[in-house]
DNA sequence: CGCTATTTGGAGAAGATGCTCTAGAATGGT
DNA sequence: ACCATTCTAGAGCATCTTCTCCAAATAGCG
């Protein structure tokens, strides 16, 4: 069965999270990585056909990990809910969200090998359907495209702004934003039914 | 008076925009910035010191531009208004609010020469005197490390947030965004005043 | 027109970065 | 014990990137 492994593939995935944190995209390069995680760069090579598969593997694990819980919250169709968790876990694993800040799916389909790609879709596809199951349930009077707009600006584009000027600067992220990400979520859904707004 | 210049320095940081569009923060080099303003590499080094130095101007002087305008918008005290005005100036500026969003005015705080630096923090002051005026009389009845914190999630990070995805795959953006955007804002503002939840 | 000042144009040095390659180490199977 | 297989370790090559440097170009001035 050959020499067993050293070390595993999660040692040079937070070792290029770290790095990322600590010296931005710029500084992302194979040598601070292997720096980092204590390894020479043939641990690399022999794992990885390049720097960028590297990355891609680190950033797609990332989603993956996030992504299954995030739906299922999405999944319990409480919006506010769902945004406050998408902030609780960004402040849980700022290593982490700080990572998923910098790529979109999108830049994994269609690029590098097919098994990637493959698995870059299908993130993508549970990430859609979800979203559309939450749109129609959520806001059942707006046109498709709109209600799944709404949605994601909701419970994805609101907790990034509010999490995203800390993750980038490395800080801990304050607990104040809570409620700042459940006001504006407030109004995104009372937004969507605007026959409330006669009340005010 | 020696040679007269034949490139205006403004060719250089609209080609810098240009590049970081279309190859990311990654391919910014000074070859491609070069080869994108149709320039040779000397005169990018007889202007600039370094290539950070040229990227940081290009960054300070988009900003300058896009601060005055903002800061007059948040001087006349309503908040959606100025959120708006934040949707509709990257709308309009796509490049400009690309590159915006790749930095922070404290990354130019303390690093490079003193003149930069302390335009940088020129910017920051008058940044932060606006929006201790505007927490003031918007949220008189909040703290007011709280009152300034929702102002700029206000008019800042919501907007971000909703042009942000569009910026970075160099697509236009949707009108549809300003009532997102708008709706976020009165969440927002609503959620300062707590005794008006008792109505809904 | 010579002289000084400034910019252009681009070749190429110095260093950083991605990646290759191979000797040797560590395992299971026979 | 020996082999086949897989991994480690890191030296080193090829390329890319930043930046330097200087000859040629273009202006005003006495």
């Amino acid at each position: 069965m050959g020499r067993p492994r050293t070390y595993d593939d999660r040692v040079l995935f937070d070792a290029a999270k770290a790095v990322l944190r600590e010296r931005g995209l710029r500084g992302l390069d194979v040598r601070a990585v292997c720096h980092a995680a204590g390894v020479p760069s043939g641990v690399v090579y022999n794992r990885f056909p390049s720097r960028e598969a590297l990355l891609a593997e680190t950033w797609l694990v990332t989603v993956a990990g996030f992504q299954e819980a995030f739906l299922a919250s999405l999944a319990e169709g409480d919006l506010p809910r769902t945004a406050a968790f998408v902030v609780d876990w960004a402040r849980a694993h700022p290593g982490d969200a700080g990572l998923l800040l910098v790529h979109r799916v999108e830049d994994f389909i269609g690029t590098g090998d097919a098994e990637r790609s493959k698995r870059a879709t299908d993130l993508r596809r549970r990430l859609s359907l979800g979203f559309a199951r939450a749109a129609k349930r959520t806001f059942p009077s707006l046109a498709a495209v709109d209600a799944v707009e709404r949605i994601v600006f909701a419970v994805v584009r609101i907790p990034e702004a509010a999490v995203r000027p800390y993750l980038v600067r490395g800080a801990p992220i304050p607990a104040s934003v809570a409620k700042l990400v459940n006001d504006a979520l407030r109004g995104i859904v009372d937004g969507a039914f605007p026959a409330d707004h006669a009340r005010v």
